[in-house]
DNA sequence: GCGACGATTGGCT
DNA sequence: GCCAATCGTCGCC
């Protein structure tokens, strides 16, 4: 079973309950992913928004590219991109359950709590050795790609998380009753 | 050429 | 709850 990357809105909530896995050195580390956003280049909060530059050509390549920036100097995030190329869309993976390759996890993010590992798009990307490499990659034609959809219980639709434009569109998705959901949630 | 800022996190008051 | 860390990209002087 493979997600429906057509459209970002489309593609946040279908690629809930699908693994992320990253091979590093041989060994595969993941999770379940448990809460995406949504971001299209007409939204005012989107990387790709005005149009498209260095920074976020990435976006505005095929459905299934990754796009990896960096934010505030300091951490990594990481999108899979939707829709046809040029569309300038893309979803931000932003927390996962641990399943796989948890002690390399807990080697990366120097903390054993397993609900801190990956509840954050920069945690994830810490604990999973997500860096800038991958920016521009594909998700079937590199290090990182996705593994099995698992059954979702409830999906949650709300608000966005730390932005300043656009705050009020309701494209963040999350599964209800997961502990692994990123903290600094404004409900 | 230079300055302001961000799809975050963790440590301190 | 508040704020500093830290740097690539972009917009403006």
């Amino acid at each position: 079973m493979s997600p429906n990357l057509k459209s970002a809105l489309e593609a946040a909530p279908s690629l809930l309950g699908f693994e992320l896995i990253h091979t590093v050195d041989g060994v595969d580390i993941g999770g379940i992913i448990v809460e995406t956003e949504a971001y299209d280049m007409h939204d005012p909060a989107s990387h790709a928004y005005g149009g498209e530059r260095i920074r976020n050509a990435s976006l505005y390549k095929e459905a299934g590219t990754i796009y990896v920036y960096l934010i505030y100097g300091i951490h990594y995030c990481v999108n899979i991109v939707t829709g046809n190329k040029g569309h300038g869309q893309g979803v931000l993976i932003r927390a996962l359950e641990p399943t796989i390759g948890l002690e390399a996890m807990k080697a990366n993010r120097g903390t054993k709590a397993l609900k801190n590992l990956t509840n954050g798009p920069g945690k994830l990307t810490q604990a999973l050795g997500i860096g800038p490499g991958l920016n521009g990659r594909h998700i079937g034609n590199s290090s990182l790609r996705l593994g099995d959809k698992h059954p979702v219980a409830d999906i949650t639709q709300t608000t966005r998380i730390g932005i300043t434009k656009a705050a009020d569109l309701p494209w963040r998705f999350y599964v209800t009753s997961s502990p692994f959901v990123s903290s600094r949630v404004s409900v």
